[in-house]
DNA sequence: CTAATTGCTCTAGTGACTAGAGGTTCAAGA
DNA sequence: TCTTGAACCTCTAGTCACTAGAGCAATTAG
């Protein structure tokens, strides 16, 4: 049995979180000491470290509460399941498209100031003056 | 003058957003009707697209509040707002490369499931099993 | 003049936590 | 056994950049 500090420790989740992924409904209620504090077991371990797993992949709580809801049925089909990461995989390629246009256009802004002083720099020109964006967004 | 809405046709910028930058005093209050509607001059559009602009760019609130603070002072040296550019692409550059480890991850999690149901479903297995990762995270 | 549209303020909600207050329990040393 | 200090408890509120909704007032087109 392991206390939440104890948790904490070994999974790299601080506390509060812990708690709060109980409160949203990740991890189920664990058994209680004399003094109700918290006692897990070894499978909330388990799951706090998929759960860690599938935030640092970018899931969210929700897709998270379904993926957990899932691999409790081991006989249903897996579609869902590939959906959910297939859905974030997109999404991720999605971000990763913008960011690469904000530093194409940050680059230029950032390197192409040679002026001494604000009138005359290019960080602000080029905030104010869409049109020196090298395209549109 | 404009009211409100025709600044948000204008700008693409939301009629809400518009009071929430005025109340984050990124906007300047503007002038009122006799009836208290907001009356903006061309000032504020140009101001509101700088700060679209700048928000596109991942910039902070509070960053822009700096960046036209410092905008007022066309004599100052300009190496403040440098330095905010140039955070603000190496913080862009982060995120792509984090995200890209996580494309990666997800693409393997996400192609490699051939298990018909959640019993030997690889999308489950994977974020359960943290030794199935390519690389550590 | 009326009806439809647009505007106003204020409050609360989003997601995924984090911080703090104010109190209780636990474990280890004396 | 007692005491002390760390760890724990619950609850509330704050973060960021908005967004939604209630309930009312002003404006504008016909």
């Amino acid at each position: 049995m392991y206390s939440i500090g104890d948790l904490s420790r070994r999974t790299g989740v601080k506390a509060p979180t812990i708690r709060y992924y109980e409160q949203m409904g990740l991890l189920e209620a664990p058994q209680r000491s004399e003094g109700n504090q918290r006692r897990f077991a070894k499978a909330e371990l388990e799951r706090l470290a998929f759960i860690r797993h599938a935030r640092d992949l970018g899931l969210t709580i929700n897709s998270i509460r379904q993926l957990i809801d899932l691999s409790g049925h081991a006989d249903r089909p897996c579609a869902d399941a590939d959906r959910i990461a297939k859905e974030q995989l997109a999404s991720v390629r999605d971000r990763i498209a913008k960011l690469q246009k904000l530093e194409e256009e940050l680059e230029r802004i950032a390197t192409c100031c040679t002026g001494e002083t604000i009138g005359d720099c290019y960080v602000i020109r080029a905030l104010s003056n869409h049109s020196l964006c090298g395209h549109e967004h």
